[in-house]
RNA sequence: GCCUUGGUGGCGGAAUUGGUAGACGCGCUGGAUUCAAAAUCCAGUUUUUUCGGAAGUGCGGGUUCGAUUCCCGCCCAAGGUACCA
């Protein structure tokens, strides 16, 4: 009997259907196993050769799991909403629903092909409102949610709401929104309800907010960062532009942390681990507050740090009077704000109010006489208090000073401009390195920073606004481009050293980014080569602050430097010298340590039609959300998929959408004017929401009261197994943890992290091929110039890959072809070739079609002329290796180049799988791709190699028939024949669970070769044997397992048991070598001694000869495994 | 630049904790079978060689009786990321 491959698959394929044999049980006493892979995005383009490999990978260890007796869970479904769909509707017309399900069907039909034991009757679809009814409950939640950091984790808004009414909002650690204002619990109550809202979407995980967005014109949407790629959109390189617009943002920095944390637990490729590490970027050091001078100022400090210090410490006992005190008038604001502990000239005053140009002091010092002199000189008003009255009653002092501010002077403006610092700004910046404090001499603000234009001096204005104006017309993408030049403005404005009270720069520069921490940097030229470039650049000082390093080439950013000339850190490592400086700054109040991440939060709105539709509507202006009981929201129809004439997303063409708040259902626009009636959000949610969850709902995808249900999640918890590509290392990975975490927190869920182990499998790349054209350019004719033109056109010349090297490899190669060249075409050019001057250089490279190309690399090149594509190359020429016509009739080969590339349609070297199963079958695919390489390793498609595979099952097949006739025996299996099919039962269960699917299948393809050369045809060995290889390839092994008379699936059949006894050897044949190279095998029986050993090799003439009369130095024995003997 | 992964015949790739480098397959060469082709089967296939052997896993060192494997320094390729303070 043949091995009917074609027949056998169909077969089998029907019966699994029709048998649904991988059903997986909910709830069964097995054990449970959660195998998947991420889910496709139907394309129309179908599926090519790369897309199963992954497939194929998970499959094989399903089915191996199933042998081993777990309950395995292992679905497929769709990512079924996307751009490709959508551009597809807005040139044709077509519903993109409709073309989504022709793309799935054809998705189908082509897995259903190859065999995959996928349980389809938990097939999901991100685009079926079954589904995303699910994806908008989600974003509710969402909504509903804020993250408290005293918990660490996200809560119900309901408790944040009881924080306000309690006690305000200056006790809540919350992740929440910068611009944040501190209120009471009084202050909260008197809020409307507006108000209220306002503030509570600023704590909210999912918010509204004017964000800046990547925006693509020509898509007419906006982009994620993983999106672009160069500054141009990922799909179709059009140019995107930054854009503010009102926006969902999704708080997933509120979960930097634990998302890294989880990392840890989780067994992925370290490579996608350490991409999401530094996408979330977390870098610790500080962050520091730096006082601003808008000019030049006259009270410019003249003491050092030191000095100060030993000034406050001589200050009389008052420290609790002084604390008192403080406590009150930190608290005013306005034009009687206070500052405590300033210096005024070379004196440190209590408490100053600049606005009102007044100090507030202590009594009896010791100095008082010669402070109340400076401050006076200095023009200042003096309020005295004493210690005494203030512990008696503070509030009685309070009302005392602003009695005396009332009658204060504003301060005079003199010449030299005073400290303005009633209305002084703050920039806080963030350091890695606070121990390099000391070494700061100027600031760098982005051109974008807030502060710019408040700072800028008169004189500097200018400058700077030209400055601003040509980084602005610069975009993102040049200004990545150009790294190397430095550009910046000095503002004229000067910042205090926090410690020091020394002078310090403010310019603002392009190196520093208005995305990246605050927008500001403290620059320490010395440390920092950016730092130091910008500084030699503008000749800005350059301090050391290291010990022994030379900085007059370059910074020093080497971290073991030691820390000098920085006062209290001098002589400090940087570890010793970073936590010194955070804990003096957080003593003095201008900084603290602070941990700062790179991830962003995520822009959830997409300007789309072909997304999920949020489940939100505008009362005044706020978003409400729509009671999850009237879910799913359905996408409306739009008679065209554009965005509106008014830069609305294109669901504001739907004539159907608005909110009817009283009848909970969506009406058409012209009830809007009814008073119950309200806009629904036009923007639908992106690609990633879908599929930040779906894994989920395979574990209950009918349920309609749940996502998914509370028994379903304990029983089946987590992935086991996931597999997938790595380009979804930042994007699809990083949100679903960030979701499930979020579930997690809110009781959803029993597990936090969503898949336990996840494999990257490589990419398969294709072989293009290539046929090479001689540039026009080379010929000259005699004749007109447009018959020339019209000749070469019509006639191009293309010449072979090998004769193309040959005429590479030497110049006086070329000069013989241009004659050999010009004569064979002038016999068919009528004798109009005049010159034949070919340039390697100007020869073009053109894609062919891989499936013209046979094994030997030769093209069929009438089927080239003739491809669809190539309408101009019909009557093309084409000159073989040994530079001779081709022609149907003769035999002149003519091959082509080769080259590695992704697949790709405008490649022409996709191959698509379905060719493939139906000439060699699904097995053969399924092995082939396996047999390819590792798992995880990019690799090149080479369709010839697949005869191996097939010619390996074809083998197998000839073991179970003699004379045709299948045929197996009841004999006992014999010693050598039990050894082979153990040996194979222990390296095929090794290679499945270590992932290495490659090694097996040779391990498979020596088993059938043993087998063969002993003619085994016993059932013992042949039975376990398919159970070995079913994984692999399911339809062969279903086939023989039924002829052996089993009337139940294989996928039952429990995996055969390693015995090592099968394996245990008497003699072994020992490597002889010598200095460690083996130079001949000896075989020697396994229970001789050592000095036996020793003594049987030493006699053994190949050894005399070796050591050619010598003896050796040493002598190595390991028994069971070597003889090494050193010379 | 930084991070990660890799570098082994003509090709895809094997080599489990340091112990016979090149398994298995493709391709190629020769042979058998055939009227012929396909299919199938057999032999050979790292390089070099004076046919004894010798060299050999990107390069240069090191540890070891012994290194594709471990350590140090470099080169190259692929992927990720990027004025990240």
């Amino acid at each position: 009997m043949e091995y009917n491959f074609n027949e056998i698959e169909a077969n089998w394929q029907k019966y699994w259907a029709e048998n649904q044999t991988f059903k997986a049980a909910d709830g069964s006493e097995k054990p449970k196993y959660y195998v998947l892979d991420m889910f496709p995005y139907p394309s129309g383009a179908g599926l090519h050769v790369g897309h199963p490999l992954g497939y194929i990978a998970s499959d094989i260890y399903a089915r191996y799991k199933r042998h081993q007796g777990f309950n395995v869970l292992h679905p497929q479904g769709y990512d079924s909403f996307g751009l490709p769909a959508e551009q597809y509707a807005i040139q044709t017309g077509q519903h993109p629903a409709v073309t989504t399900e022709t793309n799935i069907a054809t998705y189908r039909t082509q897995l259903d092909k190859i065999g995959f034991s996928f349980d389809w009757s938990r097939e999901v679809r991100t685009s079926s409102p079954e589904y995303y009814k699910w994806t908008q409950w989600i974003f509710i939640q969402l909504f509903d949610s804020w993250y408290n950091l005293e918990t660490d984790k996200a809560e119900d808004v309901a408790t944040l709401v009881a924080l306000f009414k309690k006690e305000g909002n200056a006790t809540v650690k919350a992740v929440a929104d910068e611009d944040i204002e501190i209120f009471t619990a009084e202050a909260w109550k008197s809020y409307s309800k507006e108000e209220q809202e306002t503030i509570l979407l600023k704590y909210r995980l999912t918010y509204l907010s004017e964000t800046e967005v990547n925006w693509c014109p020509v898509l007419g949407t906006v982009l994620a960062n993983d999106e672009i790629v160069n500054g141009v959109s990922e799909r179709g390189g059009h140019p995107v532009v930054r854009k503010k617009m009102t926006q969902w943002s999704m708080r997933i920095s509120a979960y930097a942390q634990r998302l890294l944390d989880g990392l840890e637990k989780i067994d992925w490729p370290q490579p996608l681990k350490d991409s999401q590490t530094n996408w979330i970027g977390r870098s610790q050091g500080a962050s520091v507050t730096f006082e601003v001078h808008t000019d030049a100022p006259s009270r410019e400090v003249k003491l050092s740090f030191k000095e100060i210090e030993a000034l406050k410490e001589k200050r009389t006992n008052t420290s609790k009077a002084v604390s008192l005190l403080w406590s009150k008038l930190r608290k005013k604001k306005g034009t009687s704000k206070f500052r405590a502990n300033y210096t005024v000239g070379n004196l440190v005053v209590d408490y100053i109010c600049f606005a009102k140009n007044t100090v507030v002091e202590f009594e009896g010092k010791e100095d008082e006489a010669e402070r109340k002199a400076a401050f006076e000189q200095e023009g200042f008003a003096i309020i005295y208090v004493s210690s005494e009255e203030v512990e008696k009653s503070v509030e009685t002092v309070v009302a005392k000073i602003e009695t005396g501010l009332q009658f204060a002077k504003p301060p005079v403006k003199t010449e030299v401009d005073v400290i303005s610092a009633g209305e002084a700004y703050k920039i806080e910046v963030f350091t890695t390195r606070p121990d390099t404090i000391f070494g700061v001499t100027f600031m760098t603000l982005a051109p974008e920073h807030e502060l710019v234009s408040k700072i800028v001096t008169e004189a500097q204005k200018a400058e700077v606004a030209n400055y601003i104006e040509a980084t602005a017309k610069r975009s993102e993408r040049e200004r990545m481009a150009d790294v190397k030049t430095i550009s910046g403005a000095f503002t004229g404005a000067y910042a205090k050293h926090p410690f020091t009270g020394e002078k310090i720069q403010i310019w603002i520069g392009d190196y520093v980014l208005a995305s990246y921490g605050t927008g500001a940097v403290m620059a320490v030229p010395c440390g920092d080569q950016r730092d130091y470039d910008f500084a030699k650049h503008f000749n800005i000082e350059i301090k050391n602050i290291f010990e022994d390093v030379d900085i007059s080439e370059a910074a020093c950013e080497d971290k073991t430097a030691k820390i000098a000339n920085s006062d209290f850190l001098s002589g400090l490592p940087v570890k010793k010298a970073s936590k010194l400086a955070i804990y003096e700054m957080e003593k003095r109040g201008f900084g603290k340590g602070k941990i700062n991440y790179r991830l962003r939060d995520a822009v959830f709105s997409r300007q789309r039609y072909w997304g999920e539709p949020f489940p939100v509507y505008y009362k005044d202006g706020l978003p409400q959300m729509i009671d999850a009981k009237h879910l799913p929201i359905v996408l409306p129809e739009v008679e065209k998929y554009l965005p509106t004439e008014g830069g609305a997303p294109p669901l504001g063409r739907a004539k159907e959408w608005a909110w009817d708040s009283r009848g909970k259902k969506v009406v058409s626009n012209d009830k809007l004017k009814n008073k119950t009636v309200y806009p629904l959000e036009l923007n639908t949610m992106p690609g990633w929401a879908g599929s930040s969850w779906y894994f989920n709902r395979y574990m209950d995808p009918t349920n309609e009261g749940e996502f998914v249900s509370k028994e379903a999640a304990d029983y089946w918890q987590d992935i086991d197994l996931y597999i997938g590509g790595s380009e979804h290392a930042t994007g699809h990975l990083l949100y679903a943890r960030f979701w499930q975490k979020f579930l997690f927190d809110k009781g959803h869920l029993p597990v936090d992290e969503f898949a336990k182990k996840l494999i990257n499998q490589g990419m398969i790349l294709g072989t293009s091929a290539f046929v090479y054209r001689i540039s026009p350019a080379s010929f000259g004719f005699d004749g007109k110039k447009e018959e020339v033109s019209h000749f070469i056109k019509a006639n191009p010349v293309f010449i072979s890959n090998n004769l193309l090297n040959d005429l590479k490899s030497s110049p006086d190669a070329i000069k013989d072809f241009n004659e050999e060249l010009k004569s064979m075409l002038n016999g068919l050019f009528d004798g109009k070739l005049v010159k034949v001057d070919v340039r390697i250089n100007e020869i073009q490279s053109i894609h062919a079609d891989v499936s013209l190309v046979n094994n030997s690399d030769e093209l069929d090149v009438e089927g080239f002329k003739n491809h669809e594509m190539n309408k101009d190359y019909r009557e093309a020429i084409f000159i073989s290796d040994d530079e001779r016509i081709v022609y149907p009739d003769n035999d002149a080969k003519y091959t082509v180049g080769r080259e590695v590339e992704k697949m790709s349609k405008s490649k022409y070297n996709v191959v698509n799988p379905d060719a493939i199963c139906e000439q060699y079958g699904a097995d053969s695919l399924r092995l082939f791709e396996m047999f390819l390489g590792p798992l995880e390793q990019a690799k090149p498609w080479k369709t010839s190699g697949i005869s191996g595979v097939h010619s390996f099952l074809k083998k197998l097949w000839k073991l179970y028939f003699t004379n045709e006739v299948f045929a197996v025996s009841e004999e006992k299996a014999t010693k050598d024949e039990l050894k082979v099919l153990h040996k194979t039962i222990k390296k095929v269960q090794e290679d499945i669970e270590n992932f290495s699917f490659n090694t097996s299948v040779s391990t498979f393809m020596i088993a059938v070769n043993d087998l063969t050369a002993l003619k085994c045809n016993k059932k013992e060995i042949l039975e376990p044997l398919l159970v070995l290889i079913s994984p692999y390839a399911p339809h062969i092994a279903e086939e023989l397992w039924s002829q052996l008379g089993h009337t139940s699936s294989i996928a039952t059949a429990s995996f055969p048991v390693f015995e090592a006894s099968h394996l245990v050897e008497s003699t072994k044949v020992y490597p002889i070598s010598f200095n460690g190279k083996m130079r001949f095998t000896l075989e020697l029986p396994l229970d001789m001694t050592k000095e036996e050993i020793e003594k049987t090799v030493m006699a053994h003439e190949k050894t005399i000869a070796q050591l050619d009369g010598r003896a050796p130095k040493k002598v190595i024995i390991v028994p069971g495994k070597i003889v090494n003997l050193v010379g």
